[in-house]
RNA sequence: CGCGGGAUAGAGCAGUUUGGUAGCUCGUCGGGCUCAUAACCCGGAGGUCGUUGGUUCAAAUCCAUCUCCCGCAA
């Protein structure tokens, strides 16, 4: 596989440790990634965690702003594959057809279910018990394209996105490397997905990070441990807002939702509809993420419990 | 120059308005109580109050400057 001449396309970290093992055994002649953005209170211009690691590697990277209108430079590349992984824009279809094997694509969830650019968020939200990777060849729709290879992953109870982000990339690697060989050689599957189970998973909007304690305590547990360590679940208390990066759940009997009705030396607790959530690790307004108990070291029970949730 | 919050002991905070002995809750160390304990009681150690400069008899506190951290918006 040595010789096998890859343009790889991706953005994020999830990518980084598909394209490692890229470099590692195979040719990559070209490196597509999002442009440089302006990140941060200072503006500064960051590059993706991809581009960082093909500089490192001394290949050449090409940035468009806009894939359907800038490909000129993908087609001027020899190339027997395309493997991309999260890249971040929709790929026009004269770039699909231009390899000769083919445009492939490694997704983080078991397709048809969780399509789109939030799987590992979303299937934490629904309280999914399994995902896992998926190998497919790309087509015009969003991550519609055939099957190609799968590997499950038991979700954890201990799991949350970091966690299952760091599995789910590594899985994704390891998977590809597998498949690859068959897919040179012409002897991989190919699989129609079942359109009557696809579900999606777009992007977290900003109002879905906000915490309901009108829900059940197990909804509540999963929607905060989905977001964690990022973009993080979050609550107004007295008009100003809380982060939640942890939280417990015990069961009981309680009378009004979203309601301070427990103080521990560990956690705050907070009535749900079945009931009571205890916060254990927060981030006040202005602070850093901390225990609560250590937030409870330095502020009165009783403000605690005057607590005005929204 | 986008908007706002913050920096005081290992952790979380109060004290700053009105300048005058460095405090609280926890952790830690030692001792006690107890069948026992994360519970309770007694005692100790630990801080150039983010930087630099200024005002003052005297600055955590007032003025100026810089640095770093955090949230929002992009």
């Amino acid at each position: 596989m040595k010789d096998l001449k890859v343009i790889f396309m991706g953005t994020p970290d999830f990518a980084v440790p598909v394209l490692k093992s890229l470099i590692e055994n195979c040719h990559v002649v070209l490196v597509v990634t999002q442009p440089d953005k302006k990140v941060g209170r200072k503006q500064e211009l960051k590059f993706s965690p991809i581009k960082e690691v093909a500089l490192e590697n001394g290949i050449e990277v090409f940035q468009p702003e806009k894939i359907r209108k800038e490909y000129d430079k993908i087609l001027n590349t020899e190339c027997d594959i395309i493997i991309t992984c999260a890249y971040g824009q929709i790929i026009p279809k004269v770039i699909l057809d231009y390899p000769r094997l083919g445009c492939i694509n490694v997704h983080a969830s078991l397709l048809p279910k969780n399509r789109g650019g939030a799987p590992i968020h979303w299937c934490l939200i629904r309280g999914e018990e399994k995902t896992g990777v998926t190998i497919m060849y790309m087509d015009v729709g969003m991550d519609d394209g055939d099957i190609i290879s799968q590997r499950e992953y038991d979700i954890q109870a201990s799991d949350n996105v970091g966690t299952l982000h760091d599995q789910l990339s590594l899985m994704g690697a390891d998977l590809l490397m597998e498949t690859l060989p068959l897919i040179v050689s012409g002897k991989n599957q190919r699989i129609k997905q079942n359109e009557e189970e696809v579900t999606f998973s777009y992007n977290i909007k900003r109002e879905e990070e906000h915490l309901d304690f009108h829900k059940t305590g197990n909804e509540i547990i999963n929607h905060i441990r989905g977001l964690n360590p990022w973009p993080v679940a979050n609550m107004l208390v007295n008009q100003e807002e809380f982060k939640v990066y942890e939280a417990t759940f015990e069961k009981k009997n309680v009378d009004i939702p979203g309601k301070v009705v427990d103080i521990r030396k560990d956690g705050i607790g907070i009535s749900c509809l079945d009931g009571i959530i205890y916060l254990t690790k927060i981030k006040p307004f202005g602070k850093k993420m901390m225990d609560t108990r250590d937030y409870l070291n330095g502020v009165l029970k009783e403000d605690v419990e005057h607590w005005i949730i929204n």
